[in-house]
DNA sequence: TTGTAGGCGTTATCAT
DNA sequence: ATGATAACGCCTACAA
């Protein structure tokens, strides 16, 4: 049988509050008595009873602030999802998600928003901009003890509690291992990013082509295009590119516009001579994969990533649980497993 | 706020102990009442708090049977480590694991350990073998009010609560898949396979093969061996077959014994023009991977395997939810997120 | 058939 | 500084 507080408390003739007090760090207790109940629940291999703490925190009403960068995103669905799944299972414990979004990646705008909602929430799920403004924020938000877990994308320098989402820089590298072994490792490659002031993107495309330095000489990167995560935009780039570089055999696209993208390889009516991969499962790409544009995608597990910052933000306020990074796995989908 | 038996009951003048008895269909009440509870219940929309449940469960020391054939298969090393991490989520309900394992497909040693485990569980999860005894067994704790999960193998025609592993099939054409873009649609392929007396594993073959047919009909099935999951037999079937077909450009290893295979691939000096695509990521399949043997591998997630089935148990001993199958997605693994 | 009361483990409040 | 008690939501034995 598992141990409890009334046992411990039993075993050093003490009241369940006193044990309480000492092994939730609350004061008020002598110190001699402290370092006995201490000893004994060592001894003993306490461990707390996550129900026991789940129903008596229903009384503190937690509220948990969440900003997403998601309007008009589609990736963000997907996280979304695993937001609500995770919510589903905290109502349990009395803790509430408010969410709000936003559009684009206005620093002013996201700033307003954290202002906004500092004194209605006990812990904050950012999906933060990469600039220093925010990162003091942060840093504010920290200070004043309510705890900032950033997802998806990770702010330098804002001492967040931890961050949950992916490292885009293996996205990148298994990117280029996949194009590796499609291509024979002989490929002459156009980029296609979403811009290069997004961190991410950068990240990836760094380590797509470190992989190809290391492990495919004869893979050559030609060009790189910015498609501003559009889809008309990424059409008109990869048009000129495909007219600037005839020669080019592979298109690794690192974020969104895929559809424009593989509408102008398409067009060019050299599909069949250029190997796409893309980034993400989403529906243009699942879309352009079902019509042979795309070969293969990187994914890194959106609904995880709502679900776990969820889950980690809970077990903070509840059990007290400093949490770790959430890496997300790099999954690779091609035809036969796009739609599981 | 969220609903609870207490606000019902006051709202229909009746006592919490009346609510219960409705909500959980334990008889005992009056059908007029009854119906009135049940509407309001529906009209508030209450849901049924996880925490109180757990807490009140815990008098009643539930035990869940485990019975796996993981002695000496490194695959399971997984599932274990996903059933202990749920064993740690469901110690806070009071709910117990009796794990046994056994060696081997012998229906008579399971057949064993299920009787002796008849009394001492109210839920068993098995790693069934696919034979007439051993579903008739599983019907008749069924029968008995003891429900059986199935995990990683089902029984056919057994009645089992629910499924809980991987679709074989869409694994054997995700690997042809694969195969399908290394090659460019054209290979001639050997495949190793663990048994033909192994269910799951034909499933992977005609998958694979199906697949081959409708999308790559240049892809041939020139030989089929079998490994028996041994690496000494791997290796010495597979001599044999580059021996007889030496226009095989690609092997397709079903189960274990892929280090065999490999270590004979390797000593043909023919590694080069070989393409070889494995099944799950144990540490041989690594190990080939990173020395350049095997270039992908189709994986199940054998950790949420074990996580699932247990999780699946809990939920049904304490919150009465009748499980749904789970069947684990395709991983697909090269070398750049074989670690992850 | 229905209601009451106590307990599961933890925490907060109030009294000492 | 410490203890006693009630409460969170649910379940169950027992009383009526």
């Amino acid at each position: 049988m598992a141990v409890t507080i009334k046992q411990i408390a039993e075993e050093c003739n003490v009241s369940r509050g006193t044990v309480d007090r000492v092994l939730n760090n609350r004061g008020r207790v002598r110190d001699e008595i402290a370092a006995l109940v201490r000893e004994k629940a060592e001894e003993l291999g306490y461990r707390p009873n996550m129900a026991g703490k789940a129903l008596a925190a229903r009384k503190k009403n937690y509220v948990i602030g969440i900003i997403l960068t998601s309007e008009g995103v589609e990736f963000f669905d997907e996280v979304l999802n695993g937001i609500h799944k995770g919510q589903e299972e905290i109502a349990d414990y009395g803790v509430t998600l408010l969410v709000r979004s936003m559009k684009g990646y206005h620093a002013e705008r996201q700033l307003a928003l954290m202002e906004e909602m500092k004194d209605k929430v006990q812990l904050l799920i950012l999906n933060g901009i990469n600039e220093e403004r925010i990162a003091q924020k942060i840093q504010e938000y920290m200070r004043d003890g309510i705890p900032v877990i950033t997802i998806n994308a990770d702010v330098e320098n804002s001492g967040r509690l931890c961050y949950v989402g992916c490292d885009f820089n293996a996205s990148g590298r298994t990117a280029g291992g996949i194009l590796g072994l499609l291509s024979g490792g002989r490929a002459t490659i156009g980029i296609a990013t979403g811009t290069v002031k997004v961190l991410g993107h950068n990240q990836r495309i760094h380590g797509f082509s470190s992989l190809c330095k290391e492990r495919y000489p004869r893979m050559k990167i030609a060009d790189i295009i910015e498609t501003n995560d559009d889809d008309e935009a990424g059409y008109e780039q990869t048009c000129l590119m495909l007219k600037r570089y005839p020669e080019i055999s592979a298109i690794y696209i690192v974020a969104a516009g895929a559809a424009g993208v593989c509408r102008a390889v398409e067009e060019s009516g050299r599909a069949a001579s250029i190997l796409v991969v893309a980034s993400d499962n989403t529906n243009s790409v699942r879309e352009w994969m079902k019509k042979g544009i795309i070969r293969a995608a990187v994914c890194q597990n959106p609904y995880g990533q709502g679900y776990r910052a969820v889950q980690r933000a809970a077990d903070y306020l509840i059990q007290n649980i400093t949490p770790t990074d959430y890496i997300a796995k790099n999954e690779i989908r091609i035809l036969e497993n796009i739609d599981e």
